[in-house]
DNA sequence: CCACTCTTGTTTAATGTTAAACCAATAGGT
DNA sequence: ACCTATTGGTTTAACATTAAACAAGAGTGG
């Protein structure tokens, strides 16, 4: 393949890629309850994924990859919601401990299951296997970009 | 391959993209001059690769997937630069026509030349041959987003 | 211990987006 | 010809985000 047709082709699947995250994006927002947004709905999810019962803001921020502010404003939303609690943490005066709740995790499950249809749809459109396949790249390159980010 | 298997995997693949076009809107919108948005030297480089003359701000809004008034948004910008004309339609006088101009495509050309780098360093890291290998995938999983979108 | 430097979290203003309401004009059916 | 529905574009308010400035605490190398 020539350089300028790999360039192309390379460009229009990052393209791609933009749309897709959109996309699936606005669905998300759509499928979720309004007061819940999608980053909120991604913290929640975070907690219960991973089995963390508590974790710092800042650590959050850097996870979703958005800034301090950005976390602040997404976890006064939950806090709000009684989704989450926020305390000082013990060890470090600066920082906050962020735990999920009962009904957070209520929340979160409920997120799920409204999510859920749309995601069996698209798995059943696309094939399981495609998206088995095209993981190793999808992570290759996301492992890259974040590298690349200063 | 389990249905939860399947699931799980989709969606992490899902993440990974969401994440991905994140990433590649952030660098992209710190590769180009401050005053041209990701929306705005998206547009230009629409009308230069299409080799398009032009195009009424509907179609542009379909095309970018984005709402009509968002693409009000980013022609005001645009035109406020120099870079494209809006005149009225003769043939519809609903609607008007979007021109790129001559200052239009000396700025897009600019801005690929700014992105190229990247671009390029992106493609020499993962290798052209998988973004080809993936590009099917992420067309066909953008064509069944886009169809299930109402 | 002390002076820097880094980290944590918040706040503010600005940006770019959506949704919704609106007006004007077109298209289609009867 | 006329309703009626649809389409094109703008405007407004609300939202989620960034960047930048800030204050307070923690870590570190003299």
């Amino acid at each position: 393949m020539k350089q300028e047709d790999a360039l192309r082709v390379s460009f229009q699947a990052m393209s791609e890629i933009a749309i897709i995250g959109h996309l699936a994006d606005t669905a998300l927002a759509k499928a979720l309850p309004p007061e819940l947004s999608v980053a909120g709905f991604g913290v929640l999810n975070h907690f219960v994924r991973l089995n963390i019962d508590g974790e710092s803001p800042a650590r959050l921020a850097r996870a979703f990859q958005v800034t301090k502010g950005a976390m602040t404003y997404t976890l006064q939303q939950l806090e709000e919601l009684g989704y989450i609690t926020v305390s000082p943490d013990p060890t470090d005066a600066r920082a906050k401990i962020v735990r999920i709740t009962k009904r957070g995790r209520k929340a979160r499950d409920e997120g799920v299951s409204r999510v859920d249809p749309g995601m069996k749809a698209l798995v059943g459109a696309i094939g399981a296997d495609e998206f088995a396949r095209a993981l190793p790249f999808l992570i290759k390159l996301r492992q890259v970009l974040d590298a690349a980010r200063d």
